[in-house]
DNA sequence: TTAATAGTTAACTCTATGGTGAACGATGTG
DNA sequence: CACATCGTTCACCATAGAGTTAACTATTAA
């Protein structure tokens, strides 16, 4: 759903975990020290992050304690589409919009 | 405010509002129509969009009990930053993962 | 002038959700 | 084996926010 991703996104702790993990993999326990917030609270929010496909996980290759969350490769694609579907019809109203304020 | 920019796009409410302001100008009692709500509730949904910069409003032309709302020019702007700025991590991070991926 | 319409705001209720502390299973270390 | 660590889930509390009804102002119409 478009409007998980939305929801999953709206929670600025969440934005912040997607944002580590976009300069590279991380496990919770490192997530939840740099961004100063308990562990309990990070999980779940990797849980939502999850359910959305944003964000993958694997197993630890050295210690099976600890887990590997990566992006996913199409996890903000549905996002950018929103974006660029507003933002095409937007481009002939910013005409529309131009001509309005000179009028005006 | 990024923060308010997405919290006003996390209501499927106003996402709707975005998407019709994009393929026009319109009145809060014609949106309210089209997307199924009532007055008061949308009028609320407006006055968040207004917050953060997203939409703009004017004093209709014709009826002075009308107002006109559209969408403002860089109102999405700063979200679309974000992606980008996210995706230039990622863009890296997609080859390190397809070689995690073969690896196993 | 009286009535109707457009839009907003206020007060209220209800639900969703984030944080916390406790507890759990699984894995590693002394 | 005893103990710490990693990550998760559960139960609880507190807050934010979305919808509704009613009321209000301003403008238009009869």
């Amino acid at each position: 759903m478009v409007n998980d991703v939305w929801a999953a996104l709206a929670d600025p702790t969440r934005r912040r975990v997607v944002e580590l993990l976009g300069s590279g993999p991380s496990r919770p326990s490192e997530l939840a020290d740099r961004i100063g917030t308990s562990r309990p609270a990070l999980s779940r929010h990797l849980k939502v992050l999850r359910g959305t496909g944003i964000v993958t996980v694997d197993l630890d290759d050295t210690d099976a304690r600890g887990l590997t969350y990566r992006l996913a490769p199409d996890g903000l694609t549905a996002l950018r589409a929103w974006l660029d579907q507003v933002q095409a019809h937007w481009t002939d109203q910013l005409a529309e919009f131009k001509r309005h304020a000179e009028r005006s």
